[in-house]
DNA sequence: TTAATCTTGACAAAATATATCGGGTATTGT
DNA sequence: ACAATACCCGATATATTTTGTCAAGATTAA
């Protein structure tokens, strides 16, 4: 189990243009050069970002994103679910979307739920950390 | 983020192992028979199980697999981790197995402090969950 | 000995993750 | 108007992981 690179590059992304004085966009170019990410790819989750309303971008010259709205309102959850889809996806919801079978998966089964009570510690963990408090520890050295 | 079928296949065989009377061991058929999964593939995941010491097996007929110990002394953790490795990885332990290096790898990594966090909790989760505890579970129908 | 059962490694197929590329659209400055 | 910059979008390509299958061998009970 673990997080892919997409959510981490997405959340390094976003740590980039939140540390920023906000004063005039960022443009992937900068990022990219500055997180040494592959710009094509971060491309993606920059979009990916922006349709889930975590960014705006401008066009242009002088374009680029800035966040939509107050780091400390944008969880370390926000950021993996929008370019990952769920931070946390169960094994029975993962078999759904397949359209295979789950042959045990009555609303009593066992396993299902250990894999509730793990979701809801992941997301709570997630949903606790935000941009702001990360970008708030980075500067204080306190990591 | 996901853990994967082997993970949960891994804890049905167990599951299944540990429902019985312990009597006799559990052949392999019988499992996959009864939890509709593949066979060729559990037996791969039943010798995982048996390397890191969680079951044991007889071979020969009447043989099968019994649990190594008692199931209160095993965890969801320790299942998961013998057929998918650590529970949660995090992603700088990945960039390292796979030689790649993370540029921000350094102690003081912000995001770094996040996934260690995460992990934390994750792992302790997966502690306290126990097959005998789930069995019990399962058996008083309070789930 | 024979049948049942585990053991092991190799192989194959499917799904996912990680990019890369090319052409399009909007905005700014001249 | 025009050129330069930068975002937008979809297609494609590659690598890795996950999932599943297969075949030949070793062990044991009856």
């Amino acid at each position: 189990m673990r997080i892919t690179t997409q959510g981490d590059y997405a959340l390094r992304c976003v740590l980039n243009i939140a540390a920023k004085d906000g004063s005039q966009p960022v443009c992937i170019g900068v990022i990219a050069d500055e997180e040494k990410l592959p710009v094509d790819y971060i491309e993606q989750l920059l979009s990916k970002l922006r349709r889930k309303g975590l960014v705006k971008s401008l066009r242009g010259v002088k374009g680029g994103y800035i966040l939509a709205r107050d780091p400390s309102k944008i969880t370390v959850k926000d950021v993996l679910e929008a370019v990952e889809g769920e931070a946390f996806e169960m094994i029975c919801e993962r078999f759904r979307n397949l359209k295979k079978k789950c042959k045990s998966a009555s609303t009593d089964c066992v396993l299902r739920v250990v894999w509730m009570g793990l979701k809801k510690r992941i997301d709570e963990y997630l949903e606790a950390e935000t941009i702001g408090s990360l970008l708030a520890r980075a500067g204080t050295g306190s990591a």
